[in-house]
DNA sequence: CAAATGTCAGGTCTACTGAGATTC
DNA sequence: CGAATCTCAGTAAACCTGACATTT
């Protein structure tokens, strides 16, 4: 018996599938992220740090210094939201801001022996938020899981 | 030769997961929701239509008539939003708000014969526009990618 | 009385735009 | 000159809270 059935609609009100609001994988995602927004956003914020945070790092560890228009590149932080997420890792002693002596419209940003400790344990922390997060998968799952989404973002942003 | 050594990284700076940025199941849900929410957008805008009227409008027919605050419920909208959606659609026609006799705190909300026909119409878009946002992916793989989304978001919900 | 409902007036956060000053 | 860089001001939309009057 169908949902509709059920109701005792018409036929010709029945959805072709039921529950398709519940369906709609753009929805999926939406609520998806909505809690595991939250959840990371709730656990970095127990270590003093934001999502941004760990994205300027992680990037200034694997591909090295750069000016902050080249982060805003790598990481997808608009230029302009760039400098406040900057000024807080500075606060914090995690990266160094000097202006480049070739180029004076730059700044040169480095990562500190201190931002590179709060990397890796940023890291720890990541990774135990999604073993929350991927709770219900097994590895093999999320390892797939990965792999789709990798493939839909790239078909979404190469083209 | 991997990423770090390629930049000169000593060995205890090289990230364990090279790209670990990159492959972050929370970055890439944010991102990939937020492609997904764009094309989503754009195209209900074109049929001057929003992700909250077809929410509505669906559980309104999957699930009959109600008042605002039950397709606050059932929608996952909040009360205090549902006010602007309801008027918006009843602007359109497509539903129609009445009070309920039988308890005067409450509107009792209806789908029109005209919200139907939009209904239609919004799913034949979402469809499409769902087939663009699933692209890549084989049928097989759209249904598991919807499965494992769908497991996922119960997890969070349900707990 | 407590609780539910519709409504309104906000707060906050984030993605995003635009512009100005400086330097190349 | 045009273009890039850093910075700041501000918009728009989304999620969310709190409060109010009315009714149960």
């Amino acid at each position: 018996m169908t949902r509709a059935e059920a109701a005792g609609l018409p036929d010709d009100v029945a959805p072709k599938t039921p529950d398709r609001l519940r369906r709609r994988a753009s929805r999926l995602l939406s609520q998806l992220t909505m809690q595991s927004d939250r959840l990371i956003t709730e656990g970095l914020a127990q270590v003093d740090a934001r999502k941004w945070h760990y994205a300027v790092l992680a990037s200034l560890q694997e591909h090295g210094s750069g000016s902050q228009a080249t982060l805003s590149r790598r990481s997808g932080i608009y230029r302009s939201d760039m400098v406040g997420v900057l000024n807080e890792l500075a606060e914090r002693d995690l990266v160094e801001r000097a202006p480049d002596p070739d180029d004076r419209r730059r700044n040169i940003i480095t990562i500190s022996a201190r931002g590179r400790r709060h990397l890796r344990r940023l890291d720890k922390v990541l990774d135990d938020l999604h073993d929350e997060l991927l709770a219900p998968l097994s590895p093999a799952e999320r390892d797939q899981f990965v792999q789709l989404l990798t493939r839909l973002l790239d078909h979404h942003t190469r083209t």
